[in-house]
DNA sequence: GGAGGTTATGACACAGGGTGTCGTAAGTAA
DNA sequence: TTACTTACGACACCCTGTGTCATAACCTCC
């Protein structure tokens, strides 16, 4: 399996984005919600960024983690309760992204078939604005060459394709746990890679058309709506 | 742990397996022709195997390099001369499983449509001898939930489906650039995966039906010869 | 203004993976 | 024997990740 399931990038919370931006989904940040008790220095998000300043100025590898809180002001110790590893800091708001999916998903019109709603809503949950794009791929590229990072990101996809195999099952018909479903996922899961693959291959080109091609190509073609 | 020495059962290289079984395929053991100099005391076969008794026993995670070296008699720093990683330890004879893959593809009858091909032989070349069927379902686990292994893995997954990507582009008469048949090894690679999973959970049932079945979903139907 | 509870943090120690270096054991060929 | 070659062990490191404990800094209630 291999990479790519994600883009998104730096700072939602600080850089403008609207969101959400909550801390959920980093286990060992137990959702910070302060009443009472010392406040807290930073932030898994503000973290998270003065990290992927470093991996981008001298990668992931030769930036320790002892580097990033060094440049954060505070102590190894305290980054580990943030994120559970190193390579977490790159996944920061995937759950954000996976509900988005999950939403879009849920909406689709009835009429449309299962795979057609696939090709169209799988770009859009992973579109990005433009300034986060040189993030976006310098994370992609982490995700295909890192192994620390690779581990991480198989927990992602098995996640990601849950979501989908989730929605298929539901729109066909059939059991969770029936076959085709995980054909579906697996597929869906297959092209986002594989797109995110031919992505940093191919920096000047867009992903979403990309990734739009590889669904098409690869998402299991008898996929009757009922 | 640390108990002594591990009497070697099941190899893989004695026990029957008409394979190459060579060390080919580990960047720090170098090819150990040995002419000349002072005689290897073990050899990455035999880590590999006891390695493994030791996994199976406990666990990969709680078997630690020292555990793996105290078994074998030699010294850690001497492991890491012939795996470049404790997780390497798994994939002895990946690059034999390849080889198999790769001539056989290679030997299909130029009639047979790519997908019939594909069908026929990834499954075929996964097979593996009944005696082995133990270890080959731990292996799937570690594969499907480590996260040390799973790095590996993704490494390991790519030649996978740059062999069978190979393989279509000249079946299909693309160039190797294409999209079409880098989904194909993509969709193959998903098969497998999807498979193993499948098995793992199912250990009572057989890889190989699933594995064909998956295929049969997963790889891209309008695939003329030509 | 405490007192007590709550939460975040830092300091420290430690296991384990992985690497570089150096001296040396144990072979082969001359 | 000498010279060369290769494998190995012994250290000394650095890094990731975890457990423990004391303490800082906030809250609310008295």
């Amino acid at each position: 399996m291999t990479q790519g399931v994600v883009s998104k990038g730096r700072s939602r919370c600080a850089s403008g984005v609207a969101t959400a931006c909550d801390d959920s989904g980093m286990e060992p940040s137990p959702s910070r919600v302060n009443v009472g008790g010392r406040p807290a220095q930073t932030s898994a998000h503000q973290l998270a960024e003065i990290a992927q300043e470093l991996f981008l100025a001298h990668g992931f590898e030769r930036t320790s983690v002892a580097d990033i809180t060094a440049a954060a002001g505070v102590s190894r110790r305290t980054f580990f309760r943030y994120f559970a590893s190193k390579a977490d800091v790159l996944w920061v708001e995937t759950p954000a992204e996976q509900e988005r999916l999950r939403a879009l998903l849920a909406e689709a019109p009835p009429g449309e078939s299962c795979a057609e709603v696939l090709y169209r809503v799988v770009p859009e949950a992973l579109r990005h604005p433009a300034d986060q794009r040189r993030w976006a791929l310098h994370r992609a590229e982490l995700v295909l060459t890192v192994p620390a990072v690779q581990a991480q990101a198989v927990r992602r996809y098995a996640d990601w394709r849950a979501v989908v195999a989730t929605f298929a099952a539901e729109r066909l018909g059939v059991p969770i746990g029936d076959l085709v479903p995980v054909a579906v996922g697996h597929a869906v899961l297959a092209a986002t890679v594989a797109s995110h693959e031919y992505w940093v291959a191919h920096p000047d080109e867009d992903l979403e058309p990309i990734l739009e091609r590889l669904l098409r190509l690869l998402l299991p073609r008898p996929l009757k709506p009922q």
